[in-house]
DNA sequence: CGGAGCGTTGAGCAACGTCAAAAGACGTGG
DNA sequence: CCACGTCTTTTGACGTTGCTCAACGCTCCG
């Protein structure tokens, strides 16, 4: 996603990294309600946010799911703190941001700073996604449909070799996702194999029938690119 | 919401407004895939953004929902274009900004680039609630739960009197909204109406027992307010 | 008076949740 | 190496939630 920044823009935020460091899997980097005063880039692995019920961290709703390439936190910089939990999905390496060297950016080009902002609109437009799907999708839709907007990101930024797809969820977090049980999770899951369009295992996922894995959810990648710009 | 912004955005806003217009109930503004190059603030009435279905315009989800004071489609200004529909639910007034504009003002004052950045975030995290609200809550508490936002919302714009809030919406509207039939929404109205909660009516909604509404829902207000600030 | 739009109700059914049990994978400690 | 516990997935049985279809009343408006 941070793919379509151009390159001046690029040179100063590799200035304004104050440094890189690695997580374990399930860590939590912030969370709710804590002040923020830098942001950071996801160089490699997979996370997650999540919106928990105020009593109880049971039920809780995966909100938002970073790849490579995505800015984490970013929407912390305008906010100046988070209104949901950030965890790792698995080992990643992130850099950091302080929101101080990111305004200077912002101060100094009304470009960048729009540049900036359409990073975190890009986010919005899957939020709404998110929103649709679960609204009106049924369980098969609905898992078929994440399926598929994990497969354009994740080929987007180069992380699907020959087919097989790196996606790092339990059945569990599938559930967090769609707002289903893990039961009705797991049976999904068999439907969509048995039926020859995706096999979900072992944190991959294999595509096998992406025509009709579209078809069946409805999908339209439209909601991913920015300026219809379709490059994948 | 607007309403958090300092005097002197206050004064260049007015300076860049190039005009205002009404616009009558259920009338479509922008449409999904256009590209825009003014954005609207919402003076007076109500307004609300639609993800419809690739194919066929049944089933769609309403992804926000505008009062007053809000922008409209701020968020087409980094992003170019709109990934949704956006309509009128009822007469409504709007003060539109051309893009060319709001962006000298960024130009001229980083701090206003990240306030009018951070209009949109405030968006993201009440898109962030929606997605955590169709996933885990169940019809009643589902309707509880977007009566207790509004309520936070319209009371904050002021446009609550005695009590009784303008609610302009369909059960038609409400089904788009949480996900489920119509039907099934006037049930669910039927059931808080008769647990003493709250009456859904005539555009009009009147919260009987907010404290044992917001119970029901699980209803925490901190997601709609930027800075822990929570002037109503 | 007739029609359209909206809300309400009932009956039957499909989708999904809950509870419970069991099996495989994996690591840990003996 | 084995025994054990934990985590994850799977399956079955059963209950609940919410959808669909259909009918009807109400209000507004031509």
């Amino acid at each position: 996603m941070v793919g379509h920044l151009d390159h001046g823009l690029w040179r100063r935020l590799d200035d304004a990294c104050s440094g890189v460091t690695n997580l374990k899997p399930r860590t939590l980097l912030s969370r709710a309600g804590e002040p923020l005063s830098e942001s950071a880039l996801l160089l490699d692995g997979m996370m997650a946010r999540y919106v928990a019920q105020p009593v109880g961290n049971q039920n809780k709703a995966m909100v938002s799911i970073r790849v490579p390439g995505d800015f984490v936190d970013l929407h912390a910089l305008p906010l100046g703190h988070l209104d949901h939990d950030v965890s790792t999905l698995t080992d990643v390496t992130i850099a950091i941001f302080p929101h101080e060297k990111l305004l200077r950016i912002m101060a100094e080009s009304a470009d960048d700073a729009r540049a900036l902002w359409r990073l975190t609109m890009v986010d919005a437009a899957i939020h709404r996604h998110w929103i649709y799907r679960n609204a009106r999708l049924r369980a098969v839709a609905s898992i078929a449909d994440f399926i598929s907007e994990m497969d354009m990101r994740l080929r987007a930024c180069g992380a699907v070799a020959d087919g097989r797809m790196p996606l790092p969820l339990l059945q569990t977090d599938i559930a967090d996702i769609a707002g289903l049980s893990t039961v009705h999770v797991s049976r999904v899951c068999r439907d969509l194999r048995e039926a020859g369009l995706c096999t979900i295992a072992d944190g991959h996922t294999q595509i096998h029938d992406r025509e009709r894995l579209h078809r069946l959810a409805n999908f339209d990648p439209a909601y991913l690119y920015p300026s219809g710009n379709l490059s994948s």
